[in-house]
DNA sequence: TGCGGAATTTGGACAATGGTCAGATTAAGC
DNA sequence: GCTTAATCTGACCATTGTCCAAATTCCGCA
């Protein structure tokens, strides 16, 4: 699969080089991480010259935030995903959680230029899609205890995002290895 | 003050290059932040030869790793700072969470040099660093309930730390600003 | 169908960077 | 004072990101 994306093309044209090029990127990104990542080696994965990604993305801060917003979109299905199997209000937040973490563990890469990187800022899309997978929180938040006022909402969702996300933090920084097999009822446990 | 750093040496030799080009970094690091770090340029900045610091550091992930170190113990510094001025053992856990998070709004690339990044990993001057600053907050836990079993303090440390640490991110990331004003409250509501 | 402008892609050029290496310069031990 | 080791320099190379003119193809419109 790696020779059917280097193989020269037969038409000018790629077709749909921005898409493809985002799925080289997150390639690129987990297999060299964030301080080797190269926009050519983007490029000549795809099979494209290395100058053919400015059009489509300006340069590679503009990649790396389309990258970004792909994270975010991944981070809410997986949360999507790990709900959905749950019909208690109160295990769909804990199974949200889980899915935030599942994808940190998954993508490290990802997760950590989505979250903790520099290059990452300023961007309409990218805040569009950090709303969505903060609705998603504050919605499954809101299901568990629909009468509170908006302001004490409020507060536990910022809580529980904090809470995840420094546990998935933590867990990608190994610091939590000695957690690791039970690590699931201790984030259970963190929801009260 | 940096016109003095920039300036010729009239001696060949340094002196004391290697704890130059870490202060160096540091300002380096907080000027152009992790993406746009310069080996070259800090070697500029104490007015030596770009290929200098190999020597010290062998090549820039050591000279990071160095810098790590530093951020880590100003870390277990601030934790100090804060809760030596607090008396109740409670209060002092609370207090050294608040240091924890005071350098990080302080230092936010040194902060996330530290604890986000691919670079830093694999060094066991690291590791003491870290384990410096994690006894500090094991000792201020211990010290709320010392007749605690060995299992359930180790527990409580790390879910001290995991909040500390989310929190903190959660800020740099500007993912918290409506809760600026009155953070400290949340910050000890959060402990209990 | 054919044409002209717009969108893509290429290839080359340029400056900046990190790493390596031989050699110059100085410090340190004896 | 001499020898050896440590420190620092300057040049070199490969790689990278960005810019630009030219080449190629697509698309709307006659």
């Amino acid at each position: 699969m790696a020779l059917a994306e280097r193989r020269k093309r037969d038409t000018y044209h790629h077709g749909d080089l921005r898409t493809a090029l985002i799925h080289a990127a997150e390639v690129e990104l987990t297999e060299s991480g964030i301080p080797n990542f190269s926009l050519r080696r983007v490029a000549a994965r795809v099979g494209v010259s290395h100058s053919a990604p400015s059009h489509h993305f300006g340069d590679t801060q503009g990649l790396l935030i389309a990258l970004a917003v792909r994270a975010l979109q991944q981070v809410l299905a997986s949360m999507q995903v790990r709900s959905e199997t749950e019909t208690d209000p109160h295990e769909r937040v804990v199974a949200s959680g889980l899915g935030y973490i599942d994808f940190a563990q998954a993508h490290p890469s990802m997760f950590r230029l989505t979250f903790g990187s520099d290059m990452i800022c300023g961007s309409p899309e990218l805040d569009r899609a950090s709303e969505a997978a903060f609705g998603h929180f504050a919605e499954a938040i809101f299901a568990v205890s629909p009468d509170e006022d908006r302001e004490a909402h409020h507060e536990k969702v910022y809580l529980a995002w904090t809470v995840t996300h420094g546990f998935a933090e933590m867990l990608l920084a190994g610091r939590l290895d000695c957690l690791r097999d039970d690590g699931n009822a201790r984030i259970e446990r963190m929801y009260r």
